[in-house]
DNA sequence: GTGTGCATGTAAGGAGTTACATGATTGC
DNA sequence: GCAATCATGTAACTCCTTACATGCACAC
């Protein structure tokens, strides 16, 4: 088993403040020690408000690294390398002061879904309630998934480290996903009468 | 005032089935007769769950006319090119297959005020109320806007013209952010218990 | 022994944004 | 006369995704 470690700081090599930097920063925070752990945590949790990718996510380690953020010890195995990660201090401060900052990207939501339902008046009667319906199938799978499988997590969360957030936003989302699944019902109802 | 016409039609030279190019045929069909006015209408209507900019409406309303979707009526004037454009049979039938079509690319949403919600934890209390206040703010802000400017809107089309679904996509939007407002109102409340 | 999951990265491409550049028209 | 709005387009850039490439470890 190799290990060496590297923790080589020029005094903070100011990276640019994009969310994913945060992400990354966050889930290390909350746990995960590789690029590959933290792709899986955001794919349980941050997905349905920030997706991501491996591919950005191990060159955003890498800016991490050489900006000080982070430390990496060296775990590689043969030919096969591997890194543990942890957040530093300097890493842990700029956290914080994302967090308290007031500055944001705007919120961006894109869906295809609603788009076809915005412009269904181009359809006859019968097509827009086949439409209609779809979108609130897909609504109830969302609403499923945020319920069984997002918040149940993000419960055993908080009870194995006391973390309250992942459990508030997963509530938050539950709930909304449940919201318009239910008016969707409403809407179809209201077209089949 | 010039005017010369076009209807090029190569028998409908594949354009690939972008959501894009739907919002620009859509917004055509409910009226905007230039690029900027179906850049005007989506500013208050699909933005909120399809964002446009000129730089994509202007090369989208040329590839749609090389595909004989849309035709176009030269309208310039001296140096000034200008032109009204409306969509053809054929764009009518591509509408309707997209509207039909069952084929979607996955919803998207992100939002950075969210995310930092997700990872709040790392904040004192004090600090984690001030970010929900600041989140339910601007919860509050986008619900008023859903509510005062979109929704009104919307009615107004309805009335003048009997199209319905620009007013339904509108109250589900009105509602669920309403809806999103409250929670976080909640939210707040709760933490500072 | 084979498939699944853990693990790390690069390369190419696509979609969308901001910035830039220009000009006419309308209302104050 | 000046500002705001209507109007059209291109160029550069950013961010993110998909596809590709590789290899270890473990359970069945």
């Amino acid at each position: 088993m190799g290990s060496t470690e590297s923790t080589a700081k020029p005094p903070s090599a100011a990276l640019k403040q994009r969310p994913i930097s945060f992400v990354v920063l966050g889930m290390l925070r909350l746990g995960a020690r590789s690029g590959y752990a933290v792709k899986k945590a955001t794919d349980v949790s941050t997905r349905f408000f920030w997706p991501t990718s491996l591919a950005q996510v191990y060159p955003e380690l890498a800016k991490l690294e050489r900006a000080g953020l982070v430390t990496r010890h060296d775990d590689s195995h043969g030919n096969r390398r591997r890194s543990r990660y942890e957040i530093s201090e300097d890493g842990t401060v700029a956290l914080r002061r994302w967090l308290r900052s007031t500055r944001e990207s705007p919120p961006q939501f894109r869906d295809e879904g609603i788009l076809r339902l915005y412009f269904a008046d181009a359809l006859p009667a019968g097509d827009q309630r086949v439409l209609v319906r779809r979108l609130r199938d897909r609504a109830g799978r969302l609403a499923a998934e945020w319920r069984d499988d997002i918040v149940p997590l993000a419960l055993a969360l908080e009870q194995a480290t006391g973390l309250r957030y992942p459990a508030v936003v997963a509530r938050l989302g539950a709930d909304t996903a449940a919201f318009v699944a239910e008016r969707l019902s409403e809407l179809e109802e209201e077209l089949d009468s």
